[in-house]
DNA sequence: GCCAACGTTGGC
DNA sequence: GCCAACGTTGGC
């Protein structure tokens, strides 16, 4: 089993959206990134779980654990000319892009960005890399157990409470 | 809104 | 295959 780190912009689908929807069970549409894709097509497994982070906002940072519930299957907005997700090399016979589906299992407090990087025991993740743009980075598993268990720690929130 | 970093495109 | 131009990301 694998640890992930998946960035979403909260206006386009926070936490709380998610929480919303059915089973809290999310497509991850949109990923237009071929290492970010390949992540999903070649190493995610259902039961992998995942940091969900609200990033391009005011206040970018964990705000959720996640876990992989379905298996990488064809993306349908590239095939939709209305998305802006539309790609027009892709087609049925050849997708291009894949997603996985995510559901929330736990919403937490904000872990945000200057807390993570004032833990030495974290300096190595990727989303605290200068210049990092990646939307979907592994994440070592002492880091998802250090922000489990030191971070978050008595401050869990259950997304059933949450929701 | 700025801008550094990085990915993609396309002419050659 | 090189690389300049351009587009996107995302923290600040």
């Amino acid at each position: 089993m694998r640890y992930w780190l998946m960035k979403t912009e909260p206006s386009d689908a926070s936490i709380d959206d998610v929480l919303a929807m059915p089973d809290r069970t999310v497509a991850w549409y949109g990923v237009r990134n071929y290492q970010a894709r390949n992540f999903m097509r070649d190493q995610m497994r259902v039961g992998d779980k995942l940091f969900f982070y609200h990033s391009n906002c005011a206040e970018p940072g964990i705000v959720g654990l996640a876990e992989v519930v379905k298996l990488a299957y064809p993306d349908q907005t590239q095939f939709d000319p209305d998305s802006k997700y539309y790609d027009p090399k892709a087609s049925f016979e050849n997708p291009r892009w894949v997603n996985v589906d995510v559901r929330i299992t736990r919403k937490t407090r904000l872990v945000g960005l200057a807390e993570l990087r004032a833990h030495p025991e974290l300096a190595r993740m990727r989303v605290l890399q200068r210049g990092n743009r990646l939307s979907i980075t592994p994440v070592d598993p002492a880091e998802w157990r250090f922000v489990c268990e030191k971070l978050l720690k008595d401050c869990m929130v259950f997304a059933e409470a949450a929701a």
